[in-house]
DNA sequence: TCTAGACCTCG
DNA sequence: GAGGTCTAG
């Protein structure tokens, strides 16, 4: 039997695909090093890999292992899921290929804040930026086997902060979307859980009323963040992936592809939308 | 309702 | 030009 190494926790994980996961740009934050995935889960820094149907993990504080499995989304029956959304050649074969990957449940703030950041923007300036905010109005400094991660900041103070401060990070034009939309949430309490208590419309339209916020936003916080599985945000790849699959490549528009992923897709079409998007870009990058 | 142009910044 | 949104017309 091995030894047990101290602050080293083992949960089981079956049908989950941790790379798979982490890479498939729902989350921004983690980042590999020597085979294993670093990030933040409630504001504690994680270490955390995979080792078959089991995932090993460490972190800077405390955590119980039930968070991590309901971060990972470890609870739902993913075989359920994959079997719903499996109705064409396409998407089956983007679920073959990426078996495992799960949506994770991200804390609704910091997901709505950096996908404002994201907006008319690429993946590693978003990245820079979301560090640099981080690490100017985090609160805490969590430290990990050497790596350190500076937690993400608060509302509060993202809404208090002067628009220079913030302006200094690199944001931009979207200052302003930061700071008014965190005001407005954070001046209303239990925002996010009212917005889980609505149905997908109602949430969303909630959400489209933030400044910064639009159709694709709004998606990517409902799925990524409040549990909508039906959401299917449309970026610029699942246009892609859309056009080319089903309607024959002839150029949709965005919001037909958003209602076609979701009525061909039903209740999990979010989860659809992700494996799609592995799927497409891995076709393009080979 | 719909479309075009502008928008900070630069791994 | 970038994983979009806002605003005007």
């Amino acid at each position: 039997m091995a030894p047990s190494r101290p602050g080293v926790n083992s949960i089981k994980a079956e049908d989950f695909d941790l790379n798979a996961t982490l890479s498939c740009g729902q989350v921004f934050r983690w980042r590999i090093h020597d085979g294993r995935w670093y990030g933040l889960i409630d504001n504690a820094a994680i270490r955390i890999r995979q080792i078959g149907k089991r995932i090993e993990y460490s972190s800077s504080r405390p955590i119980e292992p039930e968070r991590i499995r309901g971060y990972f989304n470890l609870g739902v029956d993913l075989d359920g899921i994959l079997k719903s959304i499996d109705k064409d050649k396409h998407i089956h074969k983007a679920i073959s290929g990426f078996r495992g990957l799960r949506i994770i449940r991200q804390e609704p703030a910091e997901c709505l804040i950096s996908y404002i950041l994201s907006s008319n923007n690429n993946i590693p300036r978003i990245n820079t930026l979301i560090e640099r905010m981080s690490a100017c109005f985090g609160e805490r400094n969590e430290k990990l086997n050497g790596v350190s991660f500076h937690t993400f900041p608060t509302l509060k103070r993202l809404s208090s902060e002067c628009e220079d401060g913030l302006k200094a990070c690199g944001a931009g034009f979207r200052v302003p979307y930061v700071k008014e939309t965190a005001r407005k949430v954070s001046s209303e309490k239990g925002f996010f859980d009212r917005l889980k208590g609505l149905g997908y419309e109602a949430a969303k339209e909630s959400l489209i009323g933030l400044k910064g916020v639009g159709d694709k936003i709004a998606d990517c916080v409902l799925l990524f963040s409040l549990g909508k599985n039906e959401a299917f945000p449309v970026d610029v790849w699942i246009k892609r992936a859309v056009d080319e699959f089903y309607f024959k490549g002839k150029k949709s528009t965005l919001r037909d592809c958003a209602s076609f992923g979701r009525e061909h897709f039903g209740e999990y079409a979010g989860y659809a939308q992700e494996y799609l998007y592995c799927y497409i870009r891995s076709q393009k990058f080979q």
